[in-house]
DNA sequence: GTAATATTTAACAATATTGTTTAATATCTA
DNA sequence: TAGATATTAAACAATATTGTTAAATATTAC
């Protein structure tokens, strides 16, 4: 059984701030949504937008703010990743109103069994 | 099986930036938390809070304009209730990324069987 | 060493956000 | 009708966000 120690509680109120600001932006979530497919440095990351790239990098750093992209400088060229850590932390907050939108916890099970059958 | 016509879409990226954004802000998120136990009225759910009324209405109205809080005007009461759907829309949302941060779908399954036995 | 590349910093401008206080509106109540 | 109650609207101020362009920095390549 879980021990009152080891749950998990909520991220606290700064941390969901900044993650859900940094996801509040759809050029932000099309970053994540690119870093989905594996790592990339700066410059790869900006190509696909209209904007400068100062612009990009700024988004890239309300991301790592948020903690959700994390960066590994190699020279001048500045790869970075996807840190999926506070999206579990959202879906813990999630959690607590879950019950609003699904029926039950066995809705929940058949859906995601059923999603493994494509 | 589910139909191509059937399959559940991610939310536009209006409405997510609407949804994170409304949800990128302590006091907003305590007024869903709120919520949560049920209807209330504006000034009920304003009492809790050190701001003014006014400034609690606001944060009301960016809830109603990502859809996170329905309201019923009766005489000079407006009753506001929580309308989860767009929680779900992010749900979805998340779910591209869930693999990211739990190992399989199966321990998925294990987390919410689990789950059911508290 | 000079030039090209990768990225950030700086300096601005345009907007958006958030809170305040003071009306304005509408609805009950006595 | 007069006053209390519930709520929004208006007008402001402070700050934050987001994008631009023009440097500044650091690193690699020739």
């Amino acid at each position: 059984m879980l021990s009152t120690t080891k749950m998990k509680r909520s991220l606290p109120d700064a941390k969901l701030d900044a993650v859900f600001h940094a996801l509040g932006d759809r050029t932000r979530r099309a970053l994540l949504a690119r870093l989905a497919d594996g790592p990339a440095m700066v410059t790869e990351l900006a190509e696909p937008f209209r904007m400068s790239l100062p612009a990009v990098s700024r988004h890239i750093r309300v991301l790592e703010k948020a903690r959700l992209v994390a960066r590994n400088v190699d020279g001048r060229v500045h790869r970075c990743s996807l840190r999926a850590e506070p999206l579990a932390g959202i879906q813990q907050w999630l959690n607590h109103y879950r019950h609003f939108w699904e029926g039950t916890l066995d809705s929940l099970v058949a859906y995601v069994e059923h999603s493994k059958h494509e």
